[in-house]
DNA sequence: TGATGGAGTGAATTGTAATTCATTTCTTCG
DNA sequence: CGAAGAAATGAATTACAATTCACTCCATCA
């Protein structure tokens, strides 16, 4: 027994496996999946394409990992504010005009990470996030469902998830690469970012607020 | 001068040409884009491989004439809606749930075509299609704002892409081979599909329709 | 110090489909 | 019929990244 991994040994471990998770997080938020392949992560990291393998099983794993620790802050950032003691019309406003500016913080990432083409396995792994997200909103809305501060006449799964739907597509064309135009240090985007967030939550809310709006749908022969 | 085309030819070259077409869509609809590779849509028209290039340069744009060939219609039963004469709030509440219902009738071609992961190419004709049905739906909620009937704080394009990824993400759910269970030939799943497209309908009427929500947003803390 | 075994390397391998193209088969018409 | 050119064929090629692995390098400790 000449070996046993030491203290020093493993701390270096663990900061490769961190220096690979920066890197490829780096690279995805600099040129979006084109970008992020494990032979750049790797050079990125400053190491062999071989190395990450041995932290990483697959490359669908190392980008899920990226994923997953990007979106559960913003989970937890909405579960913060579904949990506060406002109304729930409020929390909502709230939850989505926060999660549609901290998106607009790092457009290239949000874009990549919520709407851009990429390998099925990473695709899937958006979608246990897009429904941890919907489900704090369907949280909400059935506490102000409870309380009478909401419509009660849709299901909160089905709500929350169009709401969910909804915003993120309103985000995409402002977060993808062609839809941005301006510098993002200027007054001017930071105010039209505001103004969209709020555009954008305040539809969200419409859709669930009270009182129901009053349509008479006609009928069409189908074709 | 030993050889021309003559009619009989031509119609022969047509025919293939739509029988690649037919098969392409066949295929998608049974088994999504796994299944759409061009040997397969080859040997499904009955012919080879290298005969699909003779009339389609890439599989990219093969695929994106069979998207564009579905999603027109669609965009055209969506457009008759939008230009009959009733009011815009009963137009969009139409519109949304008639999308919805004919989505249903062929969940697996609407859940290929709508949102499985494809290749990039093909991803990036669906925006065309994505495009054209918001500006349909932009188009009804201007006329409402003008007329008076729709609230006129939110910006008729942006109101329309949110109303778009709303209805989008309710069906696909619905619309994914994970989410239907259900044998569509059954009266209950027709009635359920009813109250899925009245449901999503009435959520994108609610955002845009008068009064505005009355929502006051607390501020939270940047973190 | 040198024997042991884990860690790191990166060129070679693999897997997957799209795409090509030399060859064969079919059509036309003198 | 047979020459000429068009259309069809499908096996071979290409493209592209992910993944592997035989080898080298380094840390540990008797």
């Amino acid at each position: 027994m000449a070996y046993r991994q030491t203290a020093l040994v493993e701390a270096r471990l663990h900061d490769n496996r961190s220096r690979i998770l920066a890197a490829a997080r780096r690279l995805v938020s600099e040129g979006g999946w084109k970008e992020a392949q494990v032979a750049s992560v790797a050079a990125a990291a400053g190491m062999a394409t071989g190395t990450v393998y041995r932290y990483f099983p697959s490359k669908a794993e190392l980008f899920a990992e990226v994923l997953s620790a990007v979106s559960q802050r913003e989970v937890d950032v909405l579960a913060a504010i579904a949990a506060s003691s406002e109304g729930a019309l409020e929390r909502l406003h709230t939850a989505v005009s926060t999660f549609v500016q901290r998106a607009m913080r790092n457009p290239r990432l949000a874009y990549a990470l919520i709407a851009e083409p990429c390998d099925k396995e990473i695709d899937e792994a958006r979608l246990t996030y897009r429904a941890a997200i919907s489900e704090v909103i369907r949280a909400v809305i059935a506490s102000g469902q409870a309380a009478g501060s909401l419509r009660k006449d849709v299901a909160p799964d089905l709500a929350a998830t169009v709401i969910v739907g909804g915003f993120m597509e309103g985000l995409i064309g402002p977060l993808s690469p062609l839809g941005r135009r301006q510098r993002q240090d200027t007054e001017g985007y930071r105010r039209e970012v505001a103004t969209l967030a709020d555009e954008i939550a305040t539809l969200a809310c419409a859709s669930v607020a009270s009182p129901p709006p009053n349509v008479r749908p006609f009928i069409r022969r189908p074709s």
